[in-house]
DNA sequence: CAAACATATTAGTATGGTCTAATATTTTGT
DNA sequence: ACAAAATATTAGACCATACTAATATGTTTG
């Protein structure tokens, strides 16, 4: 059984190493702000226990069984948030400080509860996924609407990143998760974009936005 | 801030000096099964930081601080407890472990956000009060059925014990929480009772029973 | 009341998890 | 390619939380 304190290095290392495969000592130790020497001496640890790979001076990797036991830590963070948001209803903003202490607890069930009363989620509203049991996770869920073409209707599926002024943003064009969003236009110079939705028409979203919004296509294809 | 060690301390404190307002070492190590000159060691530390009373080879006492930080950690485990069961499905023999967990998250808003969804509770179903936000607990609120008298008639409100024979024994009578009873009659020499209740009527339970099952009066005077 | 027993304390050790300072290695820039 | 900078490692210290062994105090009981 790992502890906490070696939970939260498993996750920063899956989180770190999620798009190169592999991470340093120095982006784990920024990323956790805890000096490096420490970090190196957990890495040495954790190598032991069979999750880490650590050969001297080289990057870090995560071992199938590390890689599976982080994505068990990142599953109860994303389980915790969206059963914070949807069943207790918190703020997206209030629900991280008490997820990175809950994602520590030792009790499947309990989350495989949550699981079952959300309904199984494979994502949460930021566009992560939800590692299942098994440590699987579904693999670019969503597209940036600034990806998309004109033509294109897309749903909102979720967003980038959840600043309290983007939500706001969102929030005054009424601009909620599920809205379906019609391309008109996009501006070459700016990538900004004219889209419709819900009645408007005609509504520019700078290319800021655009990077934020996460989207899934409906057109016939896709189905 | 204290550890989740020290509230555990903190905890067993509370709970062992509950009736005679003190503990001592001896207890609280069996209670904690942890060794003698550990807790001893611990509670000259929560001494320093003024939550316990210790002088040498003397009971241990809870200040007033260190008794309103136990009743805390108190309200969080049988908020949590109530919580799991009343809106999650959980049974109540599955939630001990899992509270024993979440009642060291450092979330006060989560807290409330659970007694508030619960209806703000002054008792849990095995009869325990549970703290308010402030450390204030209702005092015997309900008494055990083997106290009353014939006549009676009194709505069951918890259990005593929540053993898995108990709890079985209670299902196959259909003795659920709320149920009225009526107290029919009373054996002298062994203390069983007759009871009616829901159309079931002379329905017998022994005095062991009788002990382990909390009501409250129903007659007019308590109104 | 004194011996035996239970309880409490002190002293010393270990491990997990952190730090700083010193040193080693790799990467970068001229 | 070499010096400087960045990164990594080792060594040594510290605190929290546990332990065992040894000792001290308090309680019970013949």
């Amino acid at each position: 059984m790992n502890s906490s304190v070696e939970e939260n290095y498993l996750k920063a290392l899956f989180m770190l190493s999620s798009t190169k495969g592999e991470a340093t000592v120095n982006e784990v130790s920024r990323f956790l702000d805890i000096k490096m020497p420490t970090v190196n001496s957990m890495m040495k640890r954790l190598s032991e226990k069979g999750l880490v790979i650590h050969e001297n001076y080289k990057p870090l990797k995560l071992t199938e069984k590390g890689r599976l036991e982080a994505a068990l830590v990142v599953r109860k963070h994303r389980l915790t948030e969206m059963y914070l948001v949807e069943k207790m209803g918190f703020g997206w903003e209030e629900v991280h400080h008490i997820a990175e202490q809950i994602e520590h607890i030792h009790a499947p069930e309990f989350f495989n509860k949550m699981d079952e009363l959300l309904g199984y989620p494979t994502v949460d509203p930021h566009g992560s996924p939800i590692p299942s049991e098994e440590g699987k996770i579904v693999l670019n869920p969503y597209l940036k609407l600034s990806e998309c073409i004109v033509g294109e209707q897309v749903e909102l599926m979720a967003v980038g990143q959840s600043s309290a002024s983007l939500l706001k943003y969102l929030n005054t064009r009424e601009l909620a998760l599920g809205v379906v969003i019609h391309i008109e236009e996009i501006e070459p110079f700016d990538r900004s974009m004219h889209v419709s939705y819900s009645g408007r028409t005609s509504v520019v979203l700078t290319s800021l936005v655009c990077d934020s919004l996460l989207v899934r296509r409906l057109n016939e294809e896709t189905k």
